[in-house]
RNA sequence: GCCCGAAUGGCGGAAUAGGUAGACGCCAGGGACUUAAAAUCCCUUGAUCGAAAGAUCGUCCCGGUUCGAGUCCGGGUUCGGGCACCA
């Protein structure tokens, strides 16, 4: 064993052991229980940041645990290649996206089997290769046929200068990013999947998920928006087509003044074709981006359409107006407007003075139509009544609800419906580096799925990419094909799936490498995931697209299990603060923060920033997670090889609690290698004195015994962290608590060496999973076994834990006036005698008089005077 | 705007079912070793008052529950994530 601490020889060395002898691969083994640790794959954007590190450092710690625990463990890792970064790398560089992605893809297998993760890389997947993408192809067309995919027309983001669909995230202020120019809403027809049809499963399963944070659970819930409500339908003046609205709450139907629809509703686009201005009103409001978050907080706006319903119980002649904050694609486009009683309607009909009728009242508040109050909108309030509504006076929400209900499925116009706020997810891309859309357009047989003998239909990867139309579409021999149905001419569909569609299944086709299906049997031996890993920003649209997939998958027959993963760790992010320059035409230029100089002020806080370089001045933007798109991500490259995968594994462990978001900051990297040089140190004094004699652990003196009681008090604590709690900078610290501890110890005798050779096997095992190089040779070291992966975890020894005398802490009126030390199994009336007689609780309680005694066991006693 | 989180020393964080606030580490200061540097080791380090013993204050803000609140409840502030075409 050398004396000095070679990080980077011995991780050669180890990681040639891994590979040699083929560790991480794994066999299905329904003789074991198995283990399947799943991280999220990464986007190939060219290096790791430190989010990956973090993340895949808490799969490959949770991996190697669990194995070490003696199950069968898997834990594959691949890549999430297809992707709008790909595009834009593609033409700034003048390559093509496929060129780019693979050498990026080349690159971080080198940056992750430098960090020593466990990955099973014989069942690797890259989404953007035709053997992974053509099963999801399959998929499709069999949904397609299923009747679970359906073709309608729905909006994007156009950019009427580059004449190319944008993603949210290239629109900038509502302008193109790179052209500048307004962005205008266009409706196309795009490919739909039904997940509304499973919305229902959606939110019950989340019940059974009892491994998920509940944080999640929530916002899927809240995601997902079950909602009871009421359709019916308005009787239109001069038409016999009624208007049909959703509701949620019937019972302000009296106070109904007005009737909303979207601008794309039906009934706006047809009042428009006579109508000028309404149709100038139309074009000009839609004019607005098309995320929600903008929609919420635009300001509301309207017209009316010139066109009148009748209310269904007064009889009353209501106006309809479009407004720009209904959504077409929520309910049937259309509300009933309740201004009395809904915040919004309050605000607009304020705005266009429209009438305001309050039809609810609660004892002792008082209404007024100038201003808003919560207690308007609060149905469940507990002293809530219905006014000014005939037959429905003086009911509660919830009877009222049923009344009103109950009249209408009488007389015929409306009947109860659920209602979810979850839409179907739209899976086309206008975009080349994706995975085509396998349909063919017939002009007689119209769309048809691609027969499965003729998938996949490959994406051509050798392309000249300008940005401005996709290669496949600017292609005619790429499109050109002929009809499966009826042999004629035809087309093929040049759009592209959504990226999440390869993200929603890949942790099926991990479990089957090379098979000639979707998956095979080997599927159902290790799903569901036992444990998956990623970042908390994927805890709605991801994750439920994947457990959706899941049920897909199931309902076609290739898996058994219900939902995809029964425990999830969503890891915090990263963040990091952005820097940026601004042009004159507002473009934001980022600047990585590792090119930026930074002045402080005395506090800490920063001042301004310059570039490195030139010393020329950069803006300050937000802390915001490391992405791509705002250059701050930090590659973790230099700190490896300054100082070494482990120290770096360990650093990113001990940071912070996984789950709670980190601000990066290298400061601290130096003390995780100077506890790994220690360690080496230590384990080699230790060594260096040669053989061991067997420990006698029932005769003790005094200082081992205390030694080996802090030794067992560890490996509890961080058995628990590592199985229970998931918390691995604390396991950390208590092994570095107990090492200070080893550091007192004064070794003299035989025995000593003993206890210290327990000691040190049980330092290294429990800090193997998240230092396993260092793990591997100190191991071999100390044991002459040549694999520290499959040594058992140690096991904490109830009977050395056992203390004589334990510490009282004795408070006075709640606060801390002294400790005392009693023998660990003293009576309650033995502790609170001890605590009385106390020097400095005599002093604080004096002669003033016992009002109370607290005593709990093992803990605290208080006094209170 | 809506949904979900978070806030504790100079910094990262600990306190696991309401019971010792600041574990562990970083930074900083002082010292030892060394020709020197690196490395290593030892000591100090929440604030205020005090020579010390010690006392008082202190977990984003305001209020509440409790013998006892960083932790529970009500109201707020700020920051982060998501909002359906970034992944």
């Amino acid at each position: 064993m050398n004396q000095e601490y070679e990080p980077h020889v011995i991780e050669r060395a180890a990681q040639s052991f891994w590979t040699d002898t083929k560790a991480f691969e794994v066999k299905e083994d329904p003789s074991r229980e198995k283990y399947y640790c799943l991280s999220m794959f990464p986007y190939p954007s060219g290096k790791l940041h430190m989010g990956h590190v973090r993340n895949y450092t808490i799969g490959d710690v949770m991996s190697r645990y669990q194995r070490m625990l003696g199950k069968n463990v898997l834990q594959p890792m691949g890549f999430d290649a297809f992707g709008l970064p790909a595009e834009n790398a593609a033409i700034a560089n003048k390559t093509a996206p496929a060129k780019w992605t693979y050498s990026n893809i080349e690159y971080m297998k080198t940056q992750l089997s430098a960090l020593g993760f466990g990955y099973d890389w014989t069942r690797e997947v890259q989404t953007c290769r035709p053997d992974y993408y053509r099963w999801e192809q399959l998929l499709f067309t069999r949904l397609l046929k299923k009747g679970m995919v359906y073709r309608k027309d729905s909006v994007v983001n156009w950019d009427p200068i580059d004449q190319t669909v944008l993603a949210n995230e290239q629109v900038v202020d509502g302008r193109g990013w790179r052209s500048g120019a307004m962005v205008e809403r266009r409706s196309i027809p795009q490919w739909f999947l039904k997940i509304t049809a499973y919305a229902q499963e959606l939110l019950d399963g989340l019940d059974t998920l009892d491994g998920w944070p509940d944080s999640v659970k929530i916002m899927q819930r809240n995601w997902i928006g079950r909602s009871e409500g009421l359709e019916f339908s308005f009787a239109v003046e001069g038409s016999d087509e009624p208007l049909t609205v959703y509701t949620t709450r019937p019972d302000t139907i009296m106070g109904v003044t007005f009737a909303s629809v979207a601008l794309e509703h039906p009934f706006a686009l047809a009042a428009a074709r006579n109508n000028p201005e309404l149709a100038r009103f139309l074009k000009e409001a839609s004019a607005t981006s098309s995320c929600e978050a903008d929609f919420e907080t635009m300001e509301k706006r309207g017209m009316p359409l010139g066109i009148y319903v009748t209310h269904p119980i007064s009889g009353e002649r209501i106006p309809i107006w479009a407004a720009n904050f209904v959504l077409m694609g929520y309910g049937t486009g259309a509300v009933m407007a309740v201004p009395g009683h809904d915040e919004r309607d309050f605000e607009f009909a304020r705005k266009y003075d429209l009438p305001i009728k309050q039809v609810i009242t609660v004892e002792g508040e008082t209404y007024d139509t100038q201003r808003w109050q919560d207690w308007y909108a609060d149905k469940l309030h507990p002293e809530m009544k219905v006014v000014n509504s005939g037959e429905f006076d003086g009911l509660d929400f919830r009877r009222a609800f049923d009344e009103v209900v109950k009249r209408f499925e009488k007389t015929g116009i409306g009947a109860r419906r659920v209602n979810f706020r979850l839409r179907d997810w739209g899976v086309s891309r206008q975009r080349y580096w994706g995975c085509p859309i396998p349909v063919i357009y017939c002009d007689k047989c119209e769309a048809v799925p691609v027969p499965e003998d003729q998938l996949p239909v490959v994406l051509p990867e050798d392309v000249a990419f300008s940005g401005v139309q996709s290669p496949i579409k600017a292609d005619p021999e790429w499109r050109k094909t002929t009809c499966p149905s009826c042999g004629a001419p035809a087309e093929r569909e040049t759009d592209t799936f959504d990226t999440f569609f390869e993200s929603s299944w890949y942790h099926t086709r991990y479990t089957s490498p090379g098979a000639e299906q979707l998956v095979d049997e080997r599927a159902n031996y290790w799903l569901p995931v036992d444990q998956y890993i990623g970042g908390i920003e994927h805890a709605i649209l991801h994750l439920l697209y994947f457990r959706f997939f899941h049920k897909l998958m199931r309902d076609e027959g290739f898996v058994h299990s219900d939902e995809p993963a029964t425990h999830l760790l969503t890891q915090g992010m990263v963040i990091k603060e952005t820097y940026f320059t601004e042009a004159a035409d507002g473009q934001k230029t980022w600047i990585n923060p590792a090119d930026v100089e930074i002045e402080f002020d005395a506090k800490g806080h920063p001042l301004s920033a310059k570039l490195a370089s030139d010393g020329s001045p950069v803006q300050i933007g937000g802390i915001e997670k490391m992405s791509k798109s705002k250059n701050n991500g930090i590659d973790p490259q230099e700190l490896i090889d300054q100082y070494g995968a482990d120290t770096v594994r360990l650093f990113a462990m001990f940071a912070s609690p996984p789950d709670a978001s980190l601000e990066w900051n290298d400061a601290g990297v130096e003390g995780a290698a100077r506890f790994l040089r220690r360690l080496w140190r230590g384990v080699h004094g230790h060594v260096s004195q040669g053989p061991v004699e067997k420990l006698d652990s029932a005769h003790l003196n005094p200082a081992q015994k205390s030694l080996r009681a802090a030794l067992h008090d560890t490996i509890a604590k961080v058995a628990d962290d590592y199985g229970r709690r998931k918390q691995y900078n604390t396991a950390i610290a208590a092994v570095m608590e107990l090492m200070n501890t080893v550091a007192k110890f004064e070794d003299a005798s035989a025995q000593d060496r003993a206890l210290l050779q327990e000691v040190w096997e049980a330092v290294v095992l429990m800090l193997n999973p998240i230092v396993p190089h260092i793990g591997h040779a100190l191991w071999q070291a100390l044991s002459g076994q040549p694999n520290a992966l499959d040594a058992s975890f140690p096991v904490a020894e109830e009977a050395a834990r056992i203390k004589d005398t334990i510490t009282l802490v004795v408070q006075v009126n709640g606060k801390l006036r002294s400790r005392i030390e009693l023998a660990s199994e003293a009576s309650k009336e033995d502790i609170l005698a001890a605590a009385l007689a106390d020097e400095k609780v005599m002093k604080f309680v004096a002669d003033q008089p016992i009002k109370k005694k607290i005593v709990v066991p093992g803990k605290l006693v208080n006094i209170v005077v």
